[in-house]
DNA sequence: TTTCTTGTTTTCAG
DNA sequence: ACTGAAAACAAGAA
């Protein structure tokens, strides 16, 4: 599932191979999550240009040459893939944008829990503004002072649940909450308000050096990620606790439980 | 047929 | 009114 480190991929890739590509046709093959609905939504794209892409949280944003912005979540399964132009489309490929350079860009997913909106410039900048998401964790401004008023103002919660909210901090989800756990020795069961100084400390690099690491290897393809090219990414291989069976640090075995309705990893042993 | 999967939103109890 | 927990939602794979 793409969370920060697999959308940024994606983000960098399309930045670096798109920006200019005019869009000279969109097929739709499945529409039910399009915003407006299918012949809206091609009307709005067809013929634009890509000129620069985005992300806030797990979104990312496409802008087009009229002003517009589709605004994607790729949620669970989606991904975005590069293939040469008239390429058979997979099963589950539910938009198809045929660009001026003999490539043909698929909005692909399996489960179709991502949408694609059409949103404004306006509507963009609110998403920046808004309260609803928090810091971006790998920006200046998330310090840890920053982190530990947000931990210490809800600390009945349990942590996990906590670091995965949007509110606090934006673009973490099962994997890298499970890692920065791991990272900073502390289990996902404690209560957020029970954590020392030190442990916050740790859980607030852990975050960081967690999914900076994972950037760095185009991130991790737990479940069927793919990024712009249809590669895996290769983090999967530099987990530490999430889906592993041994610690990568005192090799004991890796337990899994359930919070909440999620699933939960780590190490018994090194986690306090 | 049932269970499992997730980010986000909604609902509900306290 | 507020908080945290749990359920709901999108839908297909095994």
């Amino acid at each position: 599932m793409p969370e920060l480190p697999e959308v940024e991929t994606i983000r960098r890739q399309m930045e670096n191979n798109l920006v200019g590509r005019k869009i000279t046709d969109v097929i739709v093959r499945f529409g039910k999550r399009l915003e407006p609905a299918q012949k809206k939504f091609i009307e709005a794209v067809r013929g634009e240009k890509f000129v620069g892409f985005s992300r806030r949280a797990k979104l990312l944003m496409l802008h087009l040459s009229n002003k517009l912005t589709i605004a994607a979540h790729l949620k669970m399964t989606g991904k975005f893939v590069l293939k040469p132009h008239g390429t058979e489309p997979e099963k589950h490929v539910h938009v198809i944008f045929v660009l001026d350079n003999g490539q043909d860009l698929w909005f692909h997913d399996v489960r179709k829990f991502g949408y694609l909106k059409i949103i404004s410039l306006e509507k963009v900048e609110e998403l920046f503004k808004g309260d609803e998401f928090g810091p971006e964790p790998l920006d200046k401004k998330f310090s840890l002072d920053i982190f530990e008023s947000c931990i210490k103002s809800r600390k009945n919660k349990k942590i996990k649940p906590l670091l995965m909210e949007p509110k606090c901090i934006a673009g973490i989800g099962n994997i890298y909450a499970d890692e920065a756990l791991w990272h900073a020795l502390v289990r996902p069961t404690r209560r957020a308000g029970s954590l020392k100084k030190p442990e916050l400390a740790k859980l607030y690099d852990g975050i960081i050096v967690s999914l900076t690491e994972s950037l760095k290897h185009r991130g991790a393809s737990s479940e069927n990620y793919r990024d712009l090219f249809d590669t895996e990414g290769e983090s999967t291989n530099f987990l530490h606790a999430y889906n592993q069976e041994k610690c990568a640090r005192c090799k004991g075995a890796i337990k899994r439980i359930v919070i909440g309705t999620r699933s939960a990893h780590y190490c018994p042993k090194c986690q306090k």
